[in-house]
DNA sequence: ATAACATATGAATTAGATTTCATATGAAAT
DNA sequence: ATTTCATATGAAATCTAATTCATATGTTAT
């Protein structure tokens, strides 16, 4: 049986933090200092977790000065998120998707 | 900023174990044992991950006398793997999803 | 060249989730 | 009713991944 490692993708987007993270830059592109001031976290933190997800192209970054501005893949991720969106919908009456 | 905790059904697919129990019940519907000979692991390690797979609507479990027979909730699964599979194909020339 | 700001990184720690092991529950057969 | 087979479950132990903290790197301005 041959089993593709998606596991890395999915692990990427499966912590709180990073879910944040996507649902913030879906309203469109943020440097690391406006992702931490948002979120209230440390810059460290979002520095880490954001290498993680560019790492797997989930996101993208550009230089600007001395910022570095994050963005959303949205050609793959977004549709993503409304499949998953969909099946949280159908299936899940709120109580169903936290945590135990 | 509203944030839905979509992290818990990506956690439920980010491990090895429950992607290989994805891509086999993706072939058709199993018993317990079944997948544990199958997969070469334990029982109740693989009754464990039943479970959370189960309760996040990714499973689906029928009982047929003294077996459980899990299947793949295809209707919202598959797509979401196929839209995955695109992004790693698009984006991650075979090690990039590797771990490190 | 140096200071100031923005971000990245390494290593230790911490936290959380997975596995393991023993045992319990449930279903069918005798 | 009891045994057997199949699966589930709880709690302890183990792993792994995330956070923290200190510090390094990089960029721009002076």
């Amino acid at each position: 049986m041959k089993c593709p490692s998606y596991n890395l993708f999915f692990e990427t987007i499966a912590t709180k933090v990073r879910m944040e993270i996507m649902c913030l830059l879906r309203e469109g592109p943020k440097s690391v200092s406006q992702i931490c001031k948002i979120l209230g976290e440390e810059q460290s933190k979002i520095s880490h977790n954001l290498k993680k997800m560019a790492e797997c192209h989930i996101l993208d970054v550009k230089q600007e000065g001395k910022q570095r501005i994050y963005s959303l893949n949205k050609d793959t991720i977004i549709p993503i998120l409304d499949l998953v969106e969909k099946h949280v919908h159908k299936y899940c009456g709120q109580e169903c998707m936290k945590k135990k």
